[in-house]
DNA sequence: CATGAATGAGCGTTCATTCAT
DNA sequence: AATGAATGAACGCTCATTCAT
């Protein structure tokens, strides 16, 4: 059950590494439901080769999944050296909600999804005990909102990722304002809450159409 | 021949207002993934007579935002009778919400796209104009988080939209947790803020299934 | 659940029986491993008109079971109107045999499937007793191979089938030497055998192809 | 470079060997709708392998001729040392139909294919010498059914074949009763035919899955 | 020579949209 | 005007065959 087998071939380790490329920036940018056509185009291969990878598109996701765990946890970790918990777990909120703005697959596939493999399984476990100890810590300085928990987490980073995912043509930074919100509202930094930064989503003007989701 | 669209005959209306309700119930309830075969059988009409009102699925859509807007100019006269800005901001905010979350196509439909009628302009126009006065009297009162304004509503709305959005089958009242949160966080209730309400979501069990989004 | 809703329009019927035509002649020459597309184009419209009428390839396969049914059983019935069981039998077997020669489906499709539907089943029904009746009035005049049962038809019938497909090109009446062996195997003529009539299938010549089974 | 096929080096010939053993055992157990990786897989070669040595499927369907025609003249050899003609042709008839009921690419590469070398060119002449003589001597005794001839072998068993590929899951000796049923019909037992043996194929019970052939 | 990675047409099926009736 | 039949490109996926390594 380990990688097992002989490596790949070196063309073959390319094109793995092409596709999986491809996969990683068509899921981050369009989400789920790109086409593993789209992704072998981008890719530059054939579907055949997708395919020969990886037996489907579940698969093919769930190969990225392990990567995007090791992202959380590193970003937990790199948290938790922070020297208070308020900072530590500020930290920690703000760059999971820049990964996952800069993921549109992110909530899908990491966050509202159920681990499927044993090391996706793994990954969860020690993210969850990192986070654990991230709101504890800030928790004990009175640095949080009463009531949160750990498990509110991917809701909070799923919501900014639904602003994200909407404005990322138009104003691609806009999500920091709302992180900075809820930010603000799960764990209020030190002193003073200083006003929104940025500006507020423009509303669309007349006329002007917008369609697909 | 007039220049402009001339009034329809008595039955094209009555289908045209069939058309708009059946849309806007199976748009509410399962979003926008409904076929339009699927709004023609429900308003018992051809599919033909749907495209022939609507030349495609977003200006259906668009028929609907007359109506949505009306709803939302309500919620925000009614909130203004509230006795104090914070408690009239508060209870806007709370009823979008809880509007949005019932409704699937409201961010879609509304929150994100232009007005594509005079009617929905002006309807839009109105409904700036309350929430205008309503974040002002609060922000006057200190109610408010500094920085914020009217144009952030539908961003709020939206955020919610996607926690009621993804959690309405296995924890309908999921999102209140969260709504509350951002609530509190755009206009902080008057004494101590509360513990959270509600419990997180579960985060998924391993081992079951992922699949469509 | 009756055929209920109302009759079909005018072009629609022509359309359905253009595809059910397309279909019967395909999977009678081909088999069953035709695809959709092929009967579509065969019938000179699109898939989609196919998939509107015909939820499946099993359904459009089905459609055509009914028919089928109704053959055998009319072959069944004008069988036993001879004057000898003997006649009767061997005229149903012949007869059979030569539906089952001039359609590639009729064995998967009826002969060896179960009846899917009500009507199919009770159509199988009649033509099992209308079978068994045959069969017992030629054994009643000792005029069949002793233990041959009703439900050996099909397999005979099959054999036949068999033959009849793999050389339906290069000589398509070869089938009927192997007919009348099969035929007085089950149930001889009244007199002495006659010699096999026909001419045994040439052997395949060496060099040439063969192919595609 | 010279004109035609120089030997083959000793590992070509050792893979070679290896893939046609493979494919024999595939082909016979699961038809010919076996990929040629499964058979590459099962020789412990690359497909690439495979395709150098058979320019396609059929190719390598071919290439396992000799082989067959072997065990067929061995068949026929056998069965000429029995007593009278008609026991020597019971006997040949019978094992050759087993041996097709055993083999499911049997019909295709053999019966029905033209040889397409020199070698099994030789082979398949011996064999029809073979069956000649015991059609002949049985002819002789007057046990065979007039008319009947050595070309007619082919067919025979490849209707064998067809029962038995179509049952070979479920009951897997139901052929022999078609077997006995044809065998009489072809050169019938010294005293009174007897009952059929076995059981006649069960009819499907209806509401059970159709699907693919 | 051997390998297995790569290919892409084709499978059964869906659905937003068009157009003959 | 209203209908719903018709369309066909696109979906996820397979596999006989080719060709770079």
């Amino acid at each position: 059950m380990t990688p097992s087998a002989r490596p790949l071939r070196a063309d073959a380790l390319r094109n793995r590494a092409l596709i999986v490329d491809a996969a990683r920036r068509l899921f981050a940018e369009r989400g789920l439901d790109v086409t593993l056509h789209d992704v072998a185009d981008a890719a530059g291969v054939g579907v055949g080769t997708v395919y020969r990878r990886f037996p489907d598109k579940d698969a093919l996701l769930g190969g990225l999944v392990a990567a995007k765990y090791e992202a959380l946890v590193e970003l937990a970790e790199k948290a938790s050296t922070e020297a208070t918990g308020r900072d530590g777990l500020r930290r920690y909120l703000m760059s999971t909600m820049e990964l996952r703005a800069g993921d549109r697959s992110l909530s899908t596939a990491v966050l509202r999804a159920a681990p499927q493999t044993e090391e996706a399984t793994e990954l969860r476990a020690r993210l969850a005990a990192a986070m654990t100890a991230l709101v504890a810590r800030a928790q004990a300085e009175g640095a949080v909102r009463r009531g949160f928990s750990p498990d509110d987490v991917p809701a909070v980073t799923s919501m900014i990722g639904s602003i994200a995912d909407r404005t990322r043509e138009e104003s691609p930074g806009a999500w920091r304002r709302y992180a900075e919100l809820l930010l603000d509202a799960v764990c209020p930094p030190d002193g003073d809450l200083p006003p929104l930064s940025g500006e507020p989503l423009a509303p669309p003007t007349p006329g002007v159409c917008r369609s697909r989701p």
